[in-house]
DNA sequence: AATGAATGAGACTTCATTCAT
DNA sequence: CATGAATGAAGTCTCATTCAT
């Protein structure tokens, strides 16, 4: 009614009624790299699904249709994302897996690459852990994800080969071995997103079990 | 089977709506129990937010509007199945604790429990996995689980005690041994979903370790 | 808050805020002829593209999600209005080409028929010429109706086939024939749409000149 | 044309964003140009709606926003392409009637100079065309270009005219052989669009029947 | 107890248009 | 003159839910 001007400068509330066109002193590559950020985080948190353009869109300030300047697809966004947190992920594990020469070592040395990643960026982690979800949960996701999930896996051979060459594990028990590292790694992020508070403790727990010094005989049997 | 007699009386053209009402001879617990199973295989598979109301229906055999003579919402189904799911395993871990009085005798007996509810009914682990997920994307799940998750960790703690009532486990050392409980019997849940054949191997490879018989010294050093 | 009541019951504009759920006393059978009906008048005035599902929908009187219950898509839909449309003229065209043995008398039968049916529902030709240009435009459209243009098509032979046999016209005159047959024809559904009060003009001097009594010779030269 | 020299000149990254601004050497004349030649051929083509901003814009070589400093809006973009097409084809159609005195010889100056033009830019008769449909379908092209129509119409009624005044037409067909003109002309536009290889036919049947030498009696009666 | 018509909210996406640079 | 970031409206479609029958 009144001549309503002042775009409403009192409180936190973005001005509804911008005007259109392109907004002074905008900087794509800040843009494209919120968005990023906003959606590794959400989609670690969330998911695929349950995350919305609009979500992402907001929360990196900007509208949904402006998303489509940077990305063809939701799916698409969440590829890039992924990509990028395997780029990252990989090299680290390839770093932390030459410094030692023992499938002990090195498995260490992976969990706790693994808790610097959660450390640095605990999205990381999730984003891990939600991915495997995504991919049984969203068809579109797992063909688009597929080969990097075989990517995946073979560090777990790797370490377990190495295993086998220092003697460390008898030959046969090889596919328990790699069954173990793979159960105690997705095991991981998913403590990561659910319980962070106990992600050192758990990996504490892996390593000294691995050197026997977790456990000690019963004092008294049943 | 009977004589099915007089489908279309009086016309040629294919009875297009069955009378309205309800069908005669359904059983409302078989419907019920129809409902239940196939909602927790839909829900273990695809999660909360990927399922609708329809995938239910049709795989029982009704229509989505006759959800809501047996559950109040969707939300409500999932609670449900969940409260079932988790009565079933509670009684199951329940007796599988008993068997044994030290930390390795009890948790060997949790994992071969899990690993017989597994074999038996697939669904179940998945769905196991699927709720911890849904609880992370749904706030409107977690609110109605919460208190479930609680439970569920009772278990870890109290196995973990009797480790450090027998010796085999420092008083100091509880935390991490719970975190590892967690970690591993979470990791295991998250492998039947994605790699139910290394489920197994995956138990074998961590009982050999609590026992000490996975791992030797490597024979040569770096 | 408070609680809420009252659903604003004191104006003529339709509730807008009805109660979900199924209004009292709709027919099934009546919303689904509605809605082909209003679809194909739409659709043969504005197009394909320029026809939403809204305007569908509320000149049906129902809300766009409704139309799913009838259609899986708006294509889908098209395609429906049209299979009903070639039928109808199908087998007015086909009784018409039966009261004659001549090339002109089964043309004039023919545009005879085409002026009924534009009569009784002008939308019926005006649709068959958004058809045309919808096929154009619009790749999915184009291969889901591919098979009736051909079939539309054959019509045109078969009369042009009779001249030829009959000796009306030449052989080596009867691709003109064939196009001039078909161009008569697409020009009078464009004259229905544009300027219907033509329609009858355009068929009866089509029908004088076939007969030669159009035209005469000029008085004068230049 | 010139020289062109010098795109990247100082490192060997390929430069991901040209200078903003003006490129150097561009003719705004030359880019004026090619913005209607392509409009016209993607318009004819696909029609008002179905051709976005970028489809001209990238076709022209330039960005969508570009497209405004040479037209005010897309709609003004359709109107001035067919203003252009409006002022080629009165000026072909006016020699072409000077050419003969009577309605004969001025409908078939008509039909070749129809002929001649598509020939030379197929674009333009599909154009003319797509312009019928789509002052049906967009009710703001319709306005805007609402009195070339009657422009157009004029034509028939003129060549209608001579033809009453040589005798060649009977006053009272006057309505008759303007509905024909009229509607074989529109047929032909469309004959172009979907089945260019007839259009040469369908002329050439047209002037045929005219001179009454396509048709002759038929040898047998039914 | 069950159907199936209908709603309304909200999802992803496209697009004409604006404007700082 | 041109780019490209951004908007906001609109479009197609999905879905949990309601309710007359």
């Amino acid at each position: 009614m009144a001549e309503q001007a002042a775009q409403r400068t009192d409180d936190g509330a973005r001005a509804p009624n911008r005007r259109r066109g392109r907004p002074p002193a905008t900087d794509s590559a800040d843009t494209r790299r919120k968005i990023f950020d906003v959606a590794r985080c959400l989609f670690a948190e969330r998911g695929y699904g349950a995350v919305t353009n609009k979500d992402v869109a907001s929360a990196a300030g900007i509208t949904p249709g402006a998303l489509y300047h940077y990305v063809e697809s939701k799916l698409d966004l969440y590829v890039q994302v992924d990509v990028d947190m395997q780029r990252t992920i990989y090299f680290r594990f390839q770093d932390a897996l030459a410094s030692s020469g023992t499938f002990i070592g090195k498995f260490s040395a992976m969990l706790e690459a693994a808790y610097e990643l959660a450390e640095e960026d605990p999205a990381v982690a999730s984003f891990v852990g939600a991915v495997r979800t995504d991919m049984r949960r969203h068809p579109e996701v797992a063909e688009r994800l597929a080969r990097y999930a075989q990517e995946r896996d073979q560090f777990f051979v790797d370490i377990v080969d190495i295993g086998v060459a220092t003697g460390e594990i008898a030959p046969q028990d090889k596919p328990l071995a790699i069954a173990f590292v793979r159960t105690v790694l997705i095991g991981l992020t998913e403590t990561v997103s659910t319980t962070p508070g106990q992600h050192r403790d758990a990996i504490d727990a892996v390593i000294k079990l691995l050197r026997g010094t977790l456990l000690r005989a019963p004092s008294a049997v049943d």
